[in-house]
DNA sequence: CTATACAACTTCGTATGCAAAACAAGCGGG
DNA sequence: CCCGCTTGTTTTGCATACGAAGTTGTATAG
């Protein structure tokens, strides 16, 4: 529990002035630069980059090109499509694996969650992402699936990428909240195909608040 | 189109060690030995293996353990159903972005595995395994969704894994070149769902010809 | 004025060196 | 006889060096 290595702690750092947009979309990753900036040597620059762009947060163009990914409106909707399927998985599973302590854990979170709907206060709604963090974490873990977290973790949280574009709205959290409950339930009630209709639902939702419903 | 890199052939030959069994599940991978081995230094070496971890095929213990991953039954069960999701959703993608010359393609391809179903030669049947490979490939590419591409890389021929264990019968092989056929008509037909669902039927009967269903 | 060729500079891929963390073995004390 | 400590070896993580491929800018010829 004490190691933020180097590669780890540059993968973060750039990963989070991704998400946060303060690395735009098309914004060149420049090794040297990046290593200077962090203090680091290329080396584990290199390694953090190796990640970003396997998961799909970077992309490599042709020559000596890396730059950070643009989603297109289109590119977005896929992902809460595939976001769902997997989060829908997830949730199955983890209605028939789930233990007790897990299931205790996520009407604990749901409870948290409720209590600070709508969020008053900037600390607020951090300690909501934080426990919306943990709520999903603890369905993925006790989905007991260890292929599965390796698929989220190229999907999941993309839809932070669009929270700067619009913020969620207090009925759209409101319902997120109600959300939160029904699946806990579900889970702890064994029903898996609730529990995965639930969670569908639920990833769904959180799609069409963000962008628009991506008509065809 | 010239470059193998030191990087990409090292990641190559390693994983085609682990998938052909020539590297046990469990077997410690050490990036000295391993490069001594490909004649490379460690650092494409180590690369390759980053690659190997983050798509699940080898594993970091605690400590200085790399390992390559052991599939229990579970998890290769495990691994069918989020393939039949992952892919189903590319064929339903498939069956409405496909150009006329994808389309074309697939039929070519069904066609081509028909014609060496049943095998008699052990070049009849990497032939088999190009077309199929080929043909998945097709639809993945015809989904239009780049996102799915990188999600593919961690779930894709992990059957091969299985492959070792037990092979194909002939009825099977039979009952998988009309699935192609069905595939590509109904992607033809532009009717996503039954893509979908012939896709899935696809995937899921290949499981069963493999592993056991995977009762619980 | 435009286009092409050349030269200088970036930028990345690979190799190697170094230090710290982890493991193993041997030794001494209980 | 067993347990814990210490020392030596292995293995990795990070930094740096070098060469090759790519990019940019300039000057000259047409």
């Amino acid at each position: 529990m004490s190691e933020p290595s180097a590669a780890d702690h540059a993968y973060e750092a750039l990963r989070r002035d991704i998400l946060s947009g303060t690395l735009p979309g098309g914004a060149r990753l420049k090794e040297q630069a990046l290593a200077k900036t962090l203090g680091l040597s290329r080396t584990p620059v290199r390694d953090a980059l190796n990640r970003l762009v396997h998961e799909g947060f970077a992309e490599r163009g042709p020559g000596y090109s890396t730059r950070v990914t643009e989603f297109s409106d289109d590119e977005l909707a896929q992902i809460f499509e595939l976001r769902a399927m997997l989060e829908g998985y997830a949730a199955r599973r983890a209605a028939t694996h789930a233990t007790a302590d897990e299931i205790a854990r996520l009407h604990t979170l749901a409870e948290a969650m409720s209590a600070k709907t709508p969020p008053s206060s900037a600390d607020d709604f951090s300690a909501l992402a934080r426990a919306n963090e943990a709520f999903h974490a603890t369905i993925h873990e006790a989905a007991r699936s260890p292929r599965l977290s390796i698929l989220m973790a190229t999907v999941i949280e993309v839809g932070l990428v669009a929270r700067t574009y619009r913020t969620y709205s207090p009925r759209d959290l409101i319902r997120s909240a109600a959300h939160h409950h029904e699946i806990a339930d579900a889970i702890a009630a064994r029903r898996p195909e609730w529990a995965q209709s639930a969670m569908v639902s639920h990833v769904l939702a959180a799609r069409s608040s963000i962008g628009e419903p991506a008509a065809r």
